[in-house]
DNA sequence: TATACGATCACCT
DNA sequence: GGTGATCGTATAC
């Protein structure tokens, strides 16, 4: 039984950074194989529009830009450097490109599939970065353009808000441009969030 | 058709 | 601190 409904789509029909910011503990819920696989989101980045340079939707429409182009509270994921796939949600309305990918999240549950999955021994670094959730929760480049409001084999359910304190914002992580705004949100001291020279 | 590179990770020194 | 793995996408030819 899931742990509440999926986010509706208004939430995600927003500022790209508010989506960002309370995205943080909201549970992310995938449903494969007959098991569920829970975690609660830790950290988050925003990618804001064709003027964002690290925003993939920088260099115009494309087909595998499509989908920020799109509906919110879709899954838009892509696949990168050869053998990692990212998930980020689409944001604000239709034809401004946007998302917030989704870096680290706190394993809730299913929580030995995602271990064998990521055939890891330890706890520690089974989420705690964005190809690593995604491997883990087994989510790949068929999830892509899943709606992420509706229940079913992947969704992101409402939860109660973090408190604002509990909220830090840094510069964003692995990218060489756009680095100087602070568009990533983590939970404060979780243990889960990724890179961890930040406290 | 060819090539350069990336919103990463694991493993090395 | 550094680097190799590995391939879809965009761009150049």
């Amino acid at each position: 039984m899931p742990p509440s409904q999926p986010l509706p789509r208004d939430f995600y029909q927003r500022p790209t950074l508010d989506v960002a910011r309370e995205l943080l503990g909201k549970i992310i819920v995938r449903q494969t194989n007959g098991e569920t696989l829970i975690g609660k989101i830790v950290e988050t980045e925003a990618y804001i529009g064709q003027d964002d340079p690290a925003c993939h939707a920088a260099k115009g429409r494309t087909p595998r830009t499509e989908l920020m182009f799109g509906e919110p509270g879709y899954a838009y994921i892509y696949f990168i450097y050869g053998m990692y796939y990212c998930l980020n949600a689409v944001t604000e309305q239709p034809e401004f490109p946007a998302a917030v990918l989704i870096r680290a999240v706190e394993p809730l549950e299913g929580l030995q599939t995602m271990r064998s999955n990521r055939n890891r021994r330890t706890m520690a670094d089974l989420t705690n970065g964005p190809g690593k959730l995604c491997q883990a929760m087994m989510i790949g480049k068929h999830q892509n353009g899943i709606d992420l409001c509706q229940s079913g084999e992947l969704y992101i359910a409402a939860a109660p808000a973090v408190p604002t304190a509990d909220i830090l914002a840094t510069r964003r992580i692995g990218i060489r441009v756009g680095t100087e705004k602070a568009w990533r949100f983590c939970l404060s001291g979780n243990r889960f969030v990724s890179h961890p020279r930040h406290r």
